[in-house]
DNA sequence: GTGAAAGCGCTAACAA
DNA sequence: TTGTTAGCGCTTTCAC
């Protein structure tokens, strides 16, 4: 492996010009710039990423905690994933990922200075890595909202306004007997936020606009939806408009639904909360809430770069929910 | 951050009794390792990473190239990064996650000495990783495949074996017209191997015991099931057995398969080769060859280790693929 | 616009 | 059993 020291015997320079040629942090003239850099494509030079770090305290690298258990939903997380890799390789960063219950984890990689910011996805209300992530010296970016982030930046879509928003969008088509079907048991259970925050922004406005309402919890699978829509409907048999919260059981919920008489978009309207390309790969497409998934990873990476890079503070950002109409929310049938 | 220095300085010994404490790399004395110890705890140090990287030509650090497409079946993918990302831990090795895109990815972590070994996902035939990877002073650990290994190791489940199992087993039972319902058109253009191993095969069974069978592709999507479905009915209406290699699919094939009046197990047998837990948590369980995703990225950390602490030299493990009985598989009725 | 040299925090060879 | 010290390959200050 040739190191800077070969690159810059090679072009008759000093170490420190092949560094600044490389980094840009001072002006070098034209003839000494293209003199390095033919040198550093005939060596095949590489800067070694470890004394790199060592000298800049700067690894170019981030760390992602992920979800990676089956129960939830591996597709959004995917997405989730793909968002923050992608970004980060636009800000010339690498991702090292960790798993969710590789508890010292967090600590390990940021106190051994193995990377310059993490990003946490999957945070629960009360969330025990809150605490920890915030006496690092690295900056840290929660995906999802802790009841307290003790100073730490966050993103997420706004689901309390997407809860707003579901029961906004049936009404005013004219229905006044709505239900949702959400999340798992478990995941309400956990306190994972996004759940509690869909459900309680869709009781308010339920309240708000005084329209009737349904809520039950589904299992991600095919069986928890088939459940789920029997105890949606004996709740409610004259439903009109359903909220779907749940991309793994939203298949099954609409056959679900029209094996007993409400094909949508015919006999019941479906308002799902998902991301764009599964609500649209459905059989009937679906008109949704979308669920910004490689976004929301997207951001949460740039607000780290932010932070880096300008030391800004923390800050909290929440997407804003948008329906994307693909017909399966219509009037009711009076 | 405490340094080493520090350490040393508040034990009390020289810095490198602190590295060979750390270490274990040469004998220390009980009362000499507990004061080191104890430093080391009070002072909460922890080993700079790049320091550590530069001085000793490891980072503990593999690369894993892994496929986040959304098309493929992202269960499957998860189940094998997950198996890469514990086993790597459990060797004191964190996870550098590289996307399929990412072209340049490989070479810049190995060049730039960010990562001990590579494991890359999702091998095709004549993959153009792979020469790339030849090249690279790390050891690569193949999942998949590829037509010339080049001195590669390679580790994957036995999909020709798979093949020939299934009809066997379907044989066994007494079965003579198999369908196949098989990858989506894409991957087996991709020449992914496994999906062409598995139909080879599968095959060169039928042809050696001398029973019809029919193969469709499928795409990963309920409409794709049923129309694969419609298809193979068209071609072999008396099908009595169906080996099922897409995941994804899986369900509405089985679903579909019922709608048109064959109902696993009474009038269809159904063998899945898929994951146990995707076998098993359908409504009707399944008898599945078992695709062990976990396992396969276990094994290959496992083969990059050996390759990295005991120089060994590359090697090829196919795992062999076993049945798991659940109930689908009947004899069919005559 | 360029160079010399002092670290960054470790590991491991050499010495005792 | 332990200590001394020369690097590992880079960045960045200081000097010109």
């Amino acid at each position: 492996m040739a190191t800077i020291d070969d690159v810059a015997r090679s072009a008759g320079v000093s170490t420190s010009t092949v560094s600044y040629v490389l980094s840009g942090k001072r002006p070098i003239s034209a003839p000494t710039r293209h003199r390095v850099e033919k040198a550093i494509r005939d060596l095949g030079y590489r800067p070694h990423a470890g004394a790199r770090a060592l000298a800049s305290n700067r690894t170019n690298v981030i760390a992602l905690m992920a979800p990676l258990r089956v129960d939830v939903n591996v597709n959004v997380i995917m997405q989730f994933v793909t968002g923050v890799v992608t970004s980060a390789r636009s800000f010339e960063h690498d991702v090292l990922l960790l798993t969710q219950d590789d508890d010292a984890g967090l600590d390990r990689v940021a106190s051994g200075s193995m990377v310059d910011a993490l990003v946490v996805m999957d945070i629960e209300a009360d969330d025990p890595r809150v605490p920890v992530l915030a006496a690092l010296r690295q900056p840290t970016i929660l995906i999802g909202l802790p009841r307290q982030p003790q100073g730490l930046s966050c993103v997420d879509l706004d689901f309390d306004g997407a809860g707003h928003l579901a029961v906004s969008h049936l009404a005013a088509l004219g229905h006044t007997r709505i239900g949702l079907i959400g999340s798992p048991l478990a995941v309400l259970e956990r306190h994972t936020t996004y759940a509690e925050r869909l459900l309680r922004g869709f009781n308010a406005e339920v309240a708000e606009i005084g329209v009737q309402a349904v809520h039950v919890s589904c299992e991600s699978s095919q069986t928890g939806a088939v459940d789920a829509v029997d105890r949606l409907l004996a709740d409610m048999p004259d439903v009109t408009g359903v909220v779907v919260h749940n991309e793994v059981a939203l298949p099954y919920v609409v056959s679900a639904l029209r094996e007993r008489g409400r094909g949508t978009p015919e006999n019941i309207s479906v308002l799902a909360v998902c991301p764009s390309d599964v609500a649209e790969a459905q059989p009937v497409p679906l008109t949704s809430i979308n669920l910004p998934a490689h976004a929301i990873g997207q951001v949460a990476v740039e607000m780290a770069m932010a932070r880096l890079d300008h030391a800004q503070p923390a800050e909290t950002r929440l997407l804003t929910p948008l329906v994307v109409e693909r017909g399966s929310t219509r009037p009711p049938i009076v």
